[in-house]
DNA sequence: TGTACATCAGTGAACGCGCGTTCACTGATGTAC
DNA sequence: TGTACATCAGTGAACGCGCGTTCACTGATGTAC
């Protein structure tokens, strides 16, 4: 039953990238090892000839999720010039498709107040994501200095992943769709 | 045993108080009704004369929190006058101390992202303390429109309920603080 | 290059544990007369 | 007001279940000669 080692690494790759799917979508407690294991086509037993432990994918699969967000950033910034790839920032993190697609979402929005209780290596990896959001937003802000773009940057952030937070949390749609609107427009407005 | 009927509904709050509390500092699926129980003094088996299901104590206990809240808000506009009120209630939210005091902050922050997976009757109770937190915040925002002040009240809040679980994210006290203090400087001069 | 053996990815049963929930029981409270 | 009985708040043992983790085993892969 041996795998060979580019098969294994393989395996592991598929691991993380479906906790990273599940965890956004159904949180961190609420997703077991072995709904995990069996997601990506295997059984619970082998986890460990993988990972230490549950906390240790926990934490990689954050990396691999904040490592997608900063590439989706980077991404749309790409399409657009000056004010323009920060307007395509915020229109695709603030949107009803985002809100609706927790599974290949923002971990920030998606299991946020989960990471403010998870271990070290897993809020470290939260930490790294958010400063290298906070980044390319302040880069594609346009404001004098550079720390006026950077708090600006931080002010636009919190408030994009608290719009999607909330756009999720608001049963009635129309109440959902006005929050992401609301803050849609004053962070076009910046 | 029985106890008489104020007593009971004594219990009943007790058991809803220390559940607004756990479930925040913790979080709803890592906490347990057994856990909760005895914290209030009791035994486990007793739960169910009070509730129907652990889900039913969610949405009372979101329910007590973000009524608290919403007191918390008015009291902290009510000490100051026009844009003060506003400065008032975003200090005292956006802060370190409400940051390293989750068990009596706000639900939103404290478990956002569970309360997005949170069955409707919880969600309900989420969304009107939300509704209602806007209402104070456009109320002392100082806008010409009513329409204008709620959607820059919704703008405010998202960042300031986004600033809050961010803080709590990261490990950096330095960065951590500095999500507060850019989100504070920029909401103030809103 | 071919053979012998060690390695180890993946399997599936099992571990102790805590979960939400149920239940028979106790005895003080509340009620009907 | 006093008595008899029904109610029900709270107890503690027990339920099935899924959790994270361990382990003996299998057999293909990788390595040493």
């Amino acid at each position: 039953m041996r795998k060979s080692k580019t098969e294994a690494a393989e395996t592991r790759r598929q691991i993380v990238e479906v906790a990273a799917q599940e965890f956004r979508r159904n949180g961190i407690h609420a997703t077991g090892v072995a709904t995990l294991m069996s997601k990506a086509g295997l059984t619970h037993g082998g986890f460990y000839k993988h990972f230490d432990s549950k906390e240790q994918l926990v934490a990689e699969a954050c990396a691999m999720g904040m490592n997608n967000m900063v590439d989706a950033f980077k991404a749309a910034a790409g399409e657009h010039d000056g004010k323009d790839s920060f307007r395509a920032i915020v229109e695709r993190y603030v949107s009803a498709v985002h809100r609706d697609n927790a599974t290949g979402g923002c971990p920030l929005a998606g299991m946020g107040s989960e990471l403010a209780r998870a271990d070290d290596r897993t809020r470290d990896a939260a930490a790294q994501g958010f400063g290298e959001m906070v980044d390319v937003i302040a880069a594609h802000i346009g404001r004098r200095s550079a720390d006026a773009a950077r708090s600006e940057a931080v002010l636009a952030l919190t408030a994009m992943i608290g719009a999607v937070t909330m756009s999720r949390i608001l049963t009635d749609a129309d109440a959902s769709a006005a929050v992401l609107r609301d803050v849609r427009q004053h962070l076009d407005a910046l």
